[in-house]
DNA sequence: GTCTATATCAAGATAGAC
DNA sequence: GTCTATCTTGATATAGAC
């Protein structure tokens, strides 16, 4: 039994925290190697660049949405109203209370612009976060509305997001929340 | 008369677009440097520092909208209608057309984390955007309802440069003026 | 005011011992 | 799997000639 101090699941769950935080270029790899108690030279061990981690950590951050958050849209046993509910709770929890404010924001706004691998999971993201809201609100609006109400919302969160790391406040989240809720009944 | 290659005026205008497009880690000295034709080392005759060129850059962001912007909310001979449509349209024009989205909204997710001087600038230029928009909106709106729209429009337009980015395109940033604009009438 | 040259440092990444 | 040592590069910043 070898003595491990790390995994690559817990390297993964420590550099979002590290990059959410400090950003992609502000981030070096010894920082990503200390937030999980080894040495740089270890750390490439499990990855061998900081844009394969980077990668890594944005699909993890997608599968986890995928897995516990989008999928609320399909629960059918839920009226379409408390899915709405379900799932905008579970995005703010997923989101919120964290140091740095959104991953899938912050790196839009760095570096969606240089790194196409970047932007192509951020955009997936985006896609299915939007398709999930919009499954939900096209029960009781039209096609047309529903993936309009489905854009605004996912705007507003963003903006949001941004306003609250100026203002150092989770209410504009929070309010986005109940707007959007609001809008269902 | 001596020979300059450059102005203090000029690195501004080039440097913004600089750290607009590449980020404020992801542009180095010679990058900006290069952007108006000088070495990196004539480049600290005009800044001594990164840190100081980018808190030049955006204190004179902020000048700019004050001026140019923000001032219309109180041209009293128009209507508060026409007031709101022109700001929003020049705030349009300002932030639209150029690679790399919005400096304030890019700054803000990189770097308002980690540098406080930097936050200060944006927090003032988030705060006058929404006061400008508020004094409008007040005339038609009650005090509290027009801080709302207010506060949702400065997020839903971040949000739709950040959307924008993803999909390259204008759309969404048209939609919010037209979003805005309508709930006026 | 602009240039070249250079000092200094930190980052990404690799090599090889244990 | 983890460590230390090291290579290489590119960054900020300075010095001094023109």
């Amino acid at each position: 039994m070898p003595l491990l101090k790390t995994s690559k699941e817990e390297i993964l769950d420590m550099a979002l925290s590290v990059f959410r935080k400090n950003g992609y270029h502000h981030t070096s790899m010894s920082m990503l190697a200390k937030s999980c108690g080894l040495q740089k030279g270890s750390f490439y061990h499990y990855f061998s660049s900081k844009e394969e981690i980077m990668v890594a950590v944005l699909k993890n951050v997608h599968d986890f949405l995928k897995t516990n958050v989008f999928s609320i849209a399909n629960e059918s046993n839920l009226e379409p109203r408390e899915r709405l509910e379900k799932m905008l709770l579970k995005l703010g929890t997923a989101l919120l209370s964290h140091e740095g404010g959104c991953i899938v924001g912050n790196t839009t706004l760095e570096v969606a612009g240089q790194n196409v691998v970047f932007k192509g999971i951020l955009k997936d993201i985006f896609e299915d976060w939007r398709l999930a809201m919009k499954s939900i609100l096209k029960e009781e609006f039209s096609e047309g509305t529903a993936g309009r109400m489905a854009e605004q919302s996912v705007m507003e969160f963003e903006g949001a997001v941004m306003l609250g790391q100026i203002y150092e406040t989770d209410q504009y989240i929070k309010d986005v929340f109940v707007r959007t809720l609001t809008k269902m009944r």
